[in-house]
DNA sequence: GGGATATGGTCTCGGATGTAGACCACCTAT
DNA sequence: ATAGGTGGTCTACATCCGAGACCATATCCC
């Protein structure tokens, strides 16, 4: 098999490299001597809820300050009662989002970030910060690719 | 009672923070002015990319080396080869991903990261890192949240 | 020659998942 | 009395996803 670059298969530096090293061990490095493939890490867990379309959405929307329900949905915009509830439950059951009750008239509700949820803010603002600097270079490669495969 | 800290809000660093705020500024700050929402934001459509289940997975498995579409999927796990042909597309489009044919006896076809696609991976690296400790606390808050609530 | 295997996909089907919107119990303001 | 806001839940309907069949080709093995 030529066209391979054994040296540098991708240049990166050493911390993240050995993140993503840690993290695909799971898969028998590249020899592939046990088969066993990305999905038997225990990150994936945590990987597949930040995968979910709306959990960054929320977090970021309370990285501001505490929101109550109805805030929270118009601050995201075009997302469901249906999915708000559950993505906070799910952020909640993670222990990422602490939900309060305040025992009003009619009750109100109030969401916040944990000391977890905020601690998943550095790396959330590092991929934001990466998708708006890639944003113009992504619409661009869009527009080439559809021009050329129609 | 002690819910709001004025002044404030969140402890972050400033990049982090400005980041953030900047993505978030489309939704009107918190005064609520114009209640547009982060639907509206220009980043959206990429964040969108990454909050789903398999680009992540994808880039990471390219990170070590270009691959070719069977071993893109042994490595990966337990994608199914629809949603690999697809996201593979997408991120192809997207530009993070370029794909070569090798006109071989049956044609061999390899992915690889782009320039634009290594530049995704350090974000990435921040997001596993975090996720990876993060998981024990996750966990447990899980278990926490179960018992609870059965 | 006739399987068996591998390549990179595409296609179809059935079930899971998401969305829109009605609805609810309660309260306030008009 | 009526309208609207609170935090949700429930029910249709639409869309998406995963499993696996299928394809054209070529090679290996007997």
């Amino acid at each position: 098999m030529t066209r391979e670059r054994p040296g540098n298969p991708v240049v990166l530096d050493a911390t993240a490299r050995a993140v993503l090293d840690r993290f695909s061990s799971f898969a028998g490095g590249d020899g592939g001597s046990d088969e066993g493939g990305l999905q038997n890490c225990p990150v994936r867990n945590v990987l597949d809820r930040v995968g979910d379309k709306w959990s960054l959405l929320i977090l970021i929307a309370l990285s501001h300050q505490p929101r109550r329900f109805a805030a929270l949905q118009r601050e995201v915009g075009d997302i469901s009662k249906r999915m708000l509830t559950q993505s906070l439950r799910t952020l909640e059951r993670d222990g990422l989002v602490a939900r309060q009750v305040f025992p009003t008239k009619p009750p109100a509700v109030e969401y916040s970030l944990t000391a977890l949820g905020e601690s998943a803010l550095p790396p959330i603002a590092g991929l934001v910060g990466w998708a708006a600097m890639a944003h113009d270079e992504i619409r661009a490669a869009r527009q080439g690719f559809d021009a050329a495969a129609g």
